[in-house]
DNA sequence: GGTAAAAAGTTACCACACACAACATATTGC
DNA sequence: GCAATATGTTGTGTGTGGTAACTTTTTACC
């Protein structure tokens, strides 16, 4: 008999009971409904692996809870005694908020992943925490009566581009919104009224195409992000995000791909965001910034680019191989302009991949762009409050 | 409130039921007795956060499988009752399997991690699959009698330097050994008897550092072994090992150093593991070849050498900057002649990896050298035994 | 239209897991 | 020798999911 293969969790964890039974079970059903959308009982039922009667209970409970609603069933057109829809209840909201340079993004999202409104309101400066709490709170204001009579807001998050100690909610560096040792998610909790929780954005990103985007259903995947303040990203390595020790694993931005390269402000020299950055490529296409959703057109229209485009993506292939070798992922997802370069030309991001890995080891490696485009951070921002949610239904009051 | 932080598990997963509580505690207890040797039945139960009677039930039926064993209490010097000792019990055995080009080493190692007996065989030629079984079994016969009286064998783990599959036993390519598209853990079960898992010998070595050596507690750390073979390693993320899609992850070997550097066997050019390697090395200590125990000695004694190394040093740190950037780990772990580069000058790698990491990042990352050393790939191959055993212990039957 | 087969909901009952509490036991400290 | 403390032991209770029998609702076919 062949055994299974190298050990997996090496830690030992600590003892499970009853009740922490029930909470993975309501915990699976609920994540089931909001991951994969309305689903019949039976199909809950074989998902889960448990007995039919036990997920009618779970059910019954998630519905108690007011999680979760059935509706009659769909007309399946099979044999036998049609199955109630169950669907995670989208009337349980997340307020999302997404600070920019100019502007300060709010969203309301439902359990399910339903976009109920994405609201941007642009600002005069950089907005301070403070200004970002004033701008949500004037639009909550304006959908008073819709919270008060249809929504239950589970809690708000916020995805900031900096790097976030999440555990207690404060930013400690977010060069481009000028924050530092900021805390974010009291202030916002306590001005709100409800739970918060803030995050970083290309984590959170992450997270949001893993589970409605092109990372669906994959458990190993390494996306990057580049935006007009460089690289980021996330890991999701046997579906669990990398956090390292302290929370600040996958900057990917800061991968070596030139030994000879200038120095990144970071301090090393050749990282991957000083030779692949936004800036750089809208200096050939003529521009002084640029939103992301013109850089495409732009692109396009702008031959004279081709070769700044196409020592963009040599680099950027230097990086994903490195990446390859090291989690041998299923997928590597581009999103933000990194997506744009991509686009411009696939075939050679494809190729240079294959030359920068070993050999064979890249072939699999599925290349894609992120798919969530506008509404990415506000589903990742989202994802951050149903967290708590979704590992535990019954227990989590708000 | 503030909510937690980023979600970590994204996939759903299964459901649970009651026999599945109980097989995870007694999981629980035992991994703890193996891992962290014998306990009171009193600190197990606080370690488990279970009942007392709870872990008595649980230590009960592991003695009765023959996994565990209870002695007198030891001195606590404390007031109040004395509690019982469970020690893992090391009769339960694995015997381990390590193929080199010179010699096959043979091991047996009990449950908490005892090693009873560690054999080298040297041979005539680089071993073949057959010739590593026929010495397997003139070792197992030399001590036929303990293992019929004294021993209950749970399986045997061979640790292979190349790409494996563990999942069906199949070594892909060991380049060194000559084994490609090898069967390898079906061939030994048939011959030998028992249950058999075959595992990339990096690997290994990670999650024997992991539990037993330098990285014991550590939740995130990278290996990284130096061998004549190349450079491999493994990652442990959150505590469990990294694997990637196709289980061949953390190839740390070839990540890029060198943007202008020569062309390495897996085709990519400038990977660490062709600027940082043995035959350098050993070309400025003025040998052909050399034991790695010889190559800590060698270094104090060839001055000459210094350059080279510290070159090497300088080389290895790149590699490692992006690993802090990329895995935020708690440390690095060296082994192999990479642990004699180390010990060569343990400020100099210091001073080139913080000066190569993003400004702050590695400060806080222990740079180690290995502990484990001539028991390492045994104490490995051992766990990849034993890793179902602890997962199981009621259900594994041997 | 009636009947059989299939699939799934419902319900009552069961096995079993851990918690809890009361009690027994073994130690220290005074 | 007694109080305090910690722990093992035992019997009881709550809650978990599984099981099996029954019911309901559908399709397929005669």
């Amino acid at each position: 008999m062949v055994l299974a293969s190298v050990p997996r969790r090496l830690s030992p964890g600590v003892g499970n009971s009853n009740d922490q039974t029930r909470r993975h079970n309501l915990s699976t059903v609920l994540t089931f409904l909001h991951h994969g959308g309305p689903q019949s009982r039976a199909q809950l039922t074989g998902l889960s692996a448990l007995n039919r009667s036990t997920t009618g209970a779970l059910v019954a409970e998630l519905v108690e809870l007011g999680l979760a609603y059935e509706t009659e069933p769909a007309d399946s057109g099979r044999v036998g005694r049609p199955s109630p829809i169950v669907h995670a209840n989208g009337k349980v909201v997340a307020i999302t908020v997404n600070p920019d340079i100019d502007a300060v993004t709010v969203g309301v999202v439902g359990l399910g992943g339903l976009l109920h409104h994405l609201v941007r309101r642009e600002t005069d400066a950089v907005p301070t925490v403070g200004a970002s709490i004033r701008i949500v709170q004037e639009v909550l204001d304006g959908m008073r009566d819709e919270i008060a009579t249809e929504f239950r807001v589970a809690g708000v998050g916020i995805a900031v581009p900096g790097l976030v100690n999440s555990r207690d909610g404060v930013v400690a560096l977010a060069p481009h919104l000028g924050w530092r040792d900021e805390p974010v998610a009291e202030p916002f909790a306590a001005a709100l009224g409800f739970r918060a929780a803030v995050a970083n954005d290309a984590a959170l990103a992450t997270v949001a195409e893993s589970i409605f985007g092109a990372g669906r259903g994959v458990q190993d995947l390494v996306y990057l992000n580049g935006s007009a303040s460089g690289i980021g990203g996330g890991v999701l390595a046997g579906g669990v995000m990398l956090r390292g020790s302290r929370g600040y694993a996958a900057e990917l931005g800061h991968t070596l791909v030139n030994s000879s390269g200038i120095r990144c402000h970071c301090g090393k020299r050749g990282c991957l965001e000083t030779e692949v950055n936004l800036g750089l490529l809208l200096q050939v296409l003529g521009r002084d910034s640029a939103g992301l959703d013109e850089v495409d057109a732009l692109i396009a229209a702008v031959p004279d680019a081709r070769p700044e485009i196409e020592r963009q993506l040599d680099v950027l292939a230097l990086a994903i191989g490195t990446f390859v070798s090291v989690f041998n992922p299923e997928s590597i997802i581009l999103g933000g302009f990194l997506g744009s370069l991509y686009e411009a030309d696939p075939a050679r991001l494809r190729a240079s991949v294959n030359a920068a890995s070993v050999v064979g080891l890249a072939d699999p490696v599925r290349l894609e762009r992120a798919r969530l485009r506008s509404r990415l951070l506000t589903t990742g921002a989202a994802e951050l409050v149903f967290a708590d949610l979704l590992a535990d239904p019954a227990g989590t009051v708000f």
